[in-house]
DNA sequence: ATAATATATGAACCCAGCTTCACCGTCAAT
DNA sequence: ATTGACGGTGAAGCTGGGTTCATATATTAT
């Protein structure tokens, strides 16, 4: 074989072809949702004929699962590796946050589509459904950022954070953990306590010992 | 007309029924995704013939929206009145979360649509992909657990939670945030500085005057 | 140059599944 | 009993789009 040094002409062209099918079915599927994505599209975009495609990959499913995992395993490594590095706690986390924000921020389409498979996406229907319970949801979000507004008005809270970026957290946290509780109900139930999740939140995780 | 009490016989039955279509069409939307139900399968579970579907909906996607519409619009109802009830701030946050916990507990089905459209959902594939990834995922967060068990060990961290559920937590407002910059990369851009985010674990939301 | 081989093409095929509609069965009114 | 109206039925039609494959083109070997 003539791998001494790498791969053949033949190979390294394949593979680059790959990824040209992989960009474009990328693109459309984050921006439409796999569902509303054809193949031919792809091919278009892609700039080859569909047989080619199936040449490459059994068939739409396939595609699209090669693409999501090569893509999944990169954004995880990146983030183990982030929890590596750091002298403490503190700088380990930090990385991890960065890491997780920027190899997001790189490829936007790939959050999406990361995004849609851990936690969903619209799969759009041109979208007035979608719009009207984002507009409702987002009503939610502004009256509880008014209890955080003026809870920190009254000195009951310290502001840590902007009162919407708040709620924003608070809506988070709580989805995180009804997550959590949809997958293994037994395991891990919804907390009855409300406390249990707003103590993460009244209570500093870091212990002021070394500060005050 | 003889409302003069509420609806006729006939009325009140064709009430029923969208009721019966709804409750059916939900199990399986909750179940499989939108583009994975058929028709026919709908009308098998609620036992009518599919041209009654038809009778009361335009199509399937209208007999989508419409039952999203609804649900959604009950839960949006729960959680505004959740914030109004409660003498002080944290009493609001407490029915909150209690309220968004409970009404999503109180069947399950909604749960998975509703996060669907506002978090996303699975459109399954018989999910070995999907449960790879998840695996994958649920490896990057142990580490994270870890980082946060050391720090509580190095008495860095006080304990406010189990660490794992720190973990869940610091990767849901993540999450939130990056969901945030998806939706207007320009207003709410995913913050430069790490701290900003962690500070919302790091710090006490609760002013501690009234405590200490 | 020519043959042999590998690769690309896209029109045609085929089917899942949404939608329609001609036909029942039921019940109330006559 | 007969009629009419109305709700329910499900086989058949139609279509979008995934997949195939006979053909065309490019590449390499002789």
């Amino acid at each position: 074989m003539k791998q001494s040094q790498k791969l053949s002409r033949r190979e390294r062209d394949k593979l680059r072809q790959r990824q040209e099918i992989f960009a474009a079915a990328l693109e459309l599927f984050a921006e439409k949702g796999y569902h509303n994505v054809s193949v031919n599209e792809i091919a278009e975009r892609a700039e080859f004929a569909v047989g080619t495609l199936y040449k490459f990959f059994d068939n739409k499913e396939s595609l699209y699962k090669s693409l999501m995992r090569e893509r999944a395993d990169r954004v995880h490594q990146a983030l183990s590796k982030a929890l590596e590095e750091g002298d403490d706690e503190i700088e380990k986390l930090r990385n991890y946050v960065r890491t997780k924000g920027s190899s997001f921020k790189e490829d936007a389409p790939v959050v999406r589509l990361y995004l849609a498979e851990t936690r969903g996406v619209n799969f759009n229907f041109e979208d007035d459904l979608h719009n009207d319970i984002r507009k409702q949801y987002e009503k939610v979000q502004q009256k509880l950022a008014v209890v955080f507004k003026h809870g920190i008005q009254k000195k009951l809270f310290n502001k840590i954070a902007e009162p919407y970026l708040l709620a924003v957290t608070l809506n988070s946290i709580i989805t995180g953990f009804l997550f959590l509780w949809l997958e293994q109900p037994e395991e891990n139930m919804y907390p009855e306590n409300p406390n249990t999740i707003l103590d993460i939140l009244f209570k500093g995780l870091l212990a002021d010992s070394p500060n005050a």
